[in-house]
DNA sequence: TTCAATGCTAAACACGTGTTCAGTCGGAGT
DNA sequence: ACTCCGACTGAACACGTGTTTAGCATTGAA
């Protein structure tokens, strides 16, 4: 995306417009509206990149550069347990890629799966971290448990956006802050006492099966 | 949808061919398509239903007309705790208007709007039965609690079949449940025992925030 | 029998789409 | 000066879309 030379190659512009446009009104954008977007004629479009899924793909390419270099931008934050999605949402400088991010995991496109799976290793690191240091409670799957919260909240957030999209796409930064926000006390309040108060639910389950896949299911003394 | 009657009106054959390409293939499914299905001309949907916007908006009214119904032919079960997804996920006639649902949850539609909305709804209910009997903990905030209790879950449910959509859609009953006894185990185990060893996070928030909005915030003793 | 209405269709229309084609412009290389 | 080549465009093409139109049957009423 926003190349970091200040006079971008027309083929960026289009790039950086096509991404823009993706995640403004979806995949189903016209090559016509990008090229406006741009600039440029459609057909210049096509004869950089050649038909508009190879656009889409290359697209797809570059958030997901945008995402690793954010990631490694930010090495220390991350590691103290804040999630890529805090640090997207701090500046409204990556709107365009959050929102990219969100359409891509809307319509099951390969940047959505591999940022999920990035995800889902990433808490899987930072649970590991948080057990150790005995602030988090051990798990009897954790990799189950880590891809349950970030499916949980990674869906939840795509399911509010969708519901109540921004006016202007460029708020979703503020937009996903606000539902960092909100949904925090809930979340916090389960993550720390719970829901139910027997263990009889969880008891229950596992006597009849008797334990979930031996993944890193050390059977831990249940607290 | 499949109304009572052996010899359903032509009307409602291309109503229900309707539901299931729209389940199937998205709202971006074409007249011509669902005209295929029905066993009729395209002309004939337009004839009928004066647009394909309006088809939609049929749709999504027979849709959440079967929903209600669903709701008040299983009262019993839903008062015990389950959710009406159980439901749906429990017998595969259901399948098309899960299927409905979904699409219409991924687009923002009013469907999935109102959904949301009465699983919501229910959701508080259960709690408080719950809370009530003892069994489950009481929450600061029992409105956002249950909201953030189905967003989770339903945004869960959602991400999970966009990322790997079934191959044959009649199978969706089928994924449902898979995905509900994957999920369950580390949604039992959050909700027993929590994640955090402490309730340091928690303390935190209500000493910079003092109170949650005053819904039913009655100050329950910190267990 | 005649008339009107209804269910229905084949064909076409208007439009938006991705893409192609022929050709113009401008600058670098020889 | 000449050529070549890449960036670039306007116009068109092929196609898929929702919708319209004209007309065909069939049925029930007058």
């Amino acid at each position: 995306m926003r190349s970091a030379s200040a006079d971008p190659t027309t083929r960026e512009r289009i790039r950086d417009a096509a991404v823009l446009r993706f995640a403004r009104d979806g995949f189903g954008a016209s090559v016509r509206s990008i090229a406006t977007d741009a600039g440029v004629s459609p057909a210049l479009v096509i004869h950089h990149f050649g038909s508009k899924d190879e656009l889409h793909a290359e697209c797809d390419e570059a958030v997901l550069a945008e995402i690793r270099k954010a990631k490694n931008e930010s090495i220390d934050e991350l590691a103290a347990g804040q999630s890529i999605l805090h640090r997207f949402a701090a500046a409204d400088e990556y709107a365009p890629m959050l929102g990219y991010v969100l359409r891509s995991l809307q319509n099951g496109g390969p940047v959505g799966q591999t940022f999920i799976e990035q995800m889902i290793e990433d808490a899987v690191g930072y649970t590991k971290h948080g057990v150790e240091a005995g602030l988090v409670k051990p798990s009897r799957d954790e990799p189950a448990r880590a891809r349950y919260l970030v499916l949980s909240a990674l869906g939840m957030l795509m399911l509010e956006i969708t519901l109540r999209p921004p006016e202007d796409p460029a708020d979703l930064g503020a937009i996903v802050r606000d539902f960092l926000t909100t949904s925090y006390f809930p979340m916090i309040e389960l993550y720390t006492q719970g829901f139910f108060t027997t263990r009889r639910m969880l008891d229950e389950y596992l006597l009849y099966v008797p334990d979930p896949p031996q993944d890193t299911a050390t059977e831990p003394a249940s607290d």
